[in-house]
DNA sequence: CGGCTAATCCTGACACTGTAAAGATGCGAG
DNA sequence: CTCGCATCTTTACAGTGTCAGGATTAGCCG
């Protein structure tokens, strides 16, 4: 029975994962302050001194999310035959990463609470989005091919988050990845050859 | 100054207006019960009975919602040159009351408060799919063409909603339908002609 | 090594929220 | 006219976010 001493150490950190568990557990909507302190061991108004308001805690934890996200779909590219297939793989890790975690998708993309203006916050979601210019551009492609890729991907995301696409979620995942692929393909810049 | 009687007469349907003008105003994620009930001017108990709890409350906004969602489709679907100019006008429609009714979309599409499985709401959300379902069969598409013109319509509408697609923000609305138009055909079944 | 400052964390309080229980009111059927 | 019951109010309780003030201790300076 080691008792906890008064100073945490590291209540930052303790904090940040203790709200990804109760968001997980709770979704944006019921998440709550007082339960991540709880879960964390810490009293009620702990959080405060690190975060401000349950904003900043939702705020710095967008921001890791955002990260997250990037790697999944950094992860998802690794092994790509060409660009066409990279920027497809880059879709189908926006897929993975809704099914995965799919309350710190709707945390990120479909929320009012953390405040996207956060210059932190801000700058990890300008990553992804440069990111995804990149992929289309080097596939020669322009402003119209990056809204139809961003578009679809996050459409396919969102809604099998949300779980509103029953079609998908009846299919194998090979199926699944073989119809994804083609749509994808679709919204990608015409392929001369 | 005329005392309001004690039974109000149609309270329910003074609730639901009450219900959206707070859903625009604090979000999905800002609801109260009680502010609603402020805003029809009866106690905070008064709702309970016709609508049980707050899910009950919004999963009945949210039934009517999806009805107001699909007549604005359908509201634009009018006057189509042909199937596909019919398909398209449906996602503009898609995207259309995203922007007049955000709050409303989320509560609809990513929102985890209503509940889903209440039958009526059930019916007005199948009711809307199979809508879209039609549209896609016209064109002789497949399940494919179905996801294809759903993600999309859907994912523009979504990353509108939330203010997030920046790049259709600075177009003016000539140039926005345009570029829609033109990755909204991409997701068609191919047209043999 | 001693002491002071400031960061860290806790306690207590207030207003607000959702929901349940029980009482008040009055519509409408008989 | 009266009684039942749907409707609405009042009261109460647990939970929430946030602020103010107090307790603890780490780290630094002398």
């Amino acid at each position: 029975m080691a008792e906890r001493p008064y100073h945490h150490g590291d209540l930052r950190a303790a904090l940040l994962t203790a709200a990804e568990e109760e968001l997980t557990e709770k979704g944006v909507e019921g998440f709550s302050l007082r339960s991540v302190a709880k879960r964390a061991g810490v009293s009620h108004a702990a959080p405060a001194h690190h975060f401000g308001d349950t904003v900043g805690l939702l705020t710095a934890l967008a921001t890791e999310g955002f990260t997250r996200f990037q790697d999944t779909l950094d992860a998802r590219e690794v092994g790509a035959t060409d660009d066409r297939d990279r920027a497809v793989r880059a879709g189908l890790g926006y897929l993975e990463f809704a099914l995965a975690r799919p309350a710190l998708f709707r945390l990120i993309f479909s929320s009012a609470r953390p405040d996207f203006a956060a210059p932190d916050l801000l700058a990890a979601a300008n990553r992804a989005y440069d990111h995804l210019v990149g992929l289309v551009a080097t596939l020669g492609g322009g402003e119209t091919d990056v809204i139809a890729l961003w578009a679809t991907s996050h459409g396919i995301a969102d809604l099998s988050a949300g779980q509103k696409m029953r079609t998908l979620q009846g299919k194998s995942p090979e199926e699944r990845e073989a119809m994804i692929r083609a749509v994808l393909s679709r919204c990608l810049p015409a392929s001369d050859g």
